[in-house]
DNA sequence: TAGATTGTTAATCGATTAACAATC
DNA sequence: TAGATTGTTAATCGATTAACAATC
């Protein structure tokens, strides 16, 4: 398997055939065939053979896919088979629901320091951590080698603490606030705007 | 125009064209050409006049499109030129932090009501809201009207929640749950689930 | 063995890009 | 008028689906 070959929208459909195998194998299940996981996550039984097929042969013909095999595979191929440290910029209410939610960690990621620059949230508790200023991120976070970051900051601060992000060799950024980031190539950029989501669906309202 | 024609992939990009906009607008620029607006959200000039033509002949040759313009008729096409009133599920910590959302009402959209079924929970303040019972969901939603909802309960709960909005009359779901629903197709969901746009990344650290 | 289901190929379908006439 | 930029066409590129031989 080649990474550079791989399209970005099958790696983007991987997480969702992971959280829906990781649901069964929890169920008790232990093998699912095509057709079924297709129906469970909406998508067709040939786009996911076809999907899986592109890192290798994990199915037997007349049985389907083994449900923990599966998972294995794919925690290695999106390697979320360890856990990630993570960086949450902005201590406000979503910064906050982001310290103290509970999902990151089994599926492989793990919340380790929390930034705002408001001089009154630095030095409090936030879920199990101490808010740390900003000021401090960079040298922070380098020191400490994270790859992975959040950001919960307002609109008009959000360009800034991405670039800072990035040079603190920062690859991957989950960003809230409302605004496109612009970040070298080899950064990625997830975004999370629950506006700009309801705005795709009242169209067909 | 007709709704029926448009392909989903260009109503997704319509609305980070219209958040880049509406901060250009706030920002005093008047007019913008394709290439700049592309540019700025990461998207090719053809394509942003190609999504944008699907609709309508907006732009002047030699000039651009007129920011107030393209803004009025973009809010017009995906019906945000209102506001929408929004049930919100689940008073988590998920969901403390979208009833306090500031973002929602300049955007087209107004949270109206908070739901529980945790009795501990229910009578409380969330934001300018009491919680209620999930219990007089149903009731509440359809004589409200509401056509939105937003759904941060915990995954296991979620699809039977999901089958009360649909039954309730409920047309789009912003799902925070971690986990695929069930609905029919006359029923938008979108999907925000921070572990899986992590697991979108991790691929290519 | 018979039935089921994979992995893969070829065909279809859809989206993106390049290019340019029209025109502001 | 000269320069700039749209809207649109045709070409390219990429993704999805259907179908089936291989095989468990």
């Amino acid at each position: 398997m080649n990474a550079d070959k791989i399209p970005d929208i099958i790696i983007g459909r991987l997480p969702i055939y992971l959280r829906a195998l990781q649901r069964m194998a929890d169920s008790g299940l232990r093998t699912i065939s095509s057709q079924e996981l297709g129906e469970m996550v909406g998508v067709s039984a040939a786009q996911i053979r076809k999907d899986i097929s592109q890192f290798g042969e994990f199915g037997k013909q007349g049985t389907g896919y083994s449900i923990a095999y599966l998972l294995e595979k794919l925690r290695e191929i999106l390697k979320v088979d360890r856990i990630w440290n993570v960086a949450l910029v902005g201590a406000g209410d979503m910064g906050h629901a982001l310290a103290r939610y509970q999902g990151f960690v089994n599926r492989g990621f793990k919340v380790v320091m929390v930034f705002d620059n408001d001089q009154n949230k630095i030095g409090q508790h936030i879920g199990d951590f101490i808010i740390e200023d900003t000021a401090n991120m960079i040298e922070r976070i380098k020191s400490a080698n994270i790859k992975i970051a959040m950001l919960t900051v307002p609109a008009p601060a959000a360009q800034h603490i991405a670039d800072d992000l990035v040079e603190a060799g920062v690859k991957a950024i989950l960003n809230y606030a409302p605004i496109s980031l612009n970040v070298p190539k080899s950064v990625k950029v997830q975004y999370i705007d629950p506006s700009i989501h309801l705005q795709r669906m009242t169209f067909y309202v």
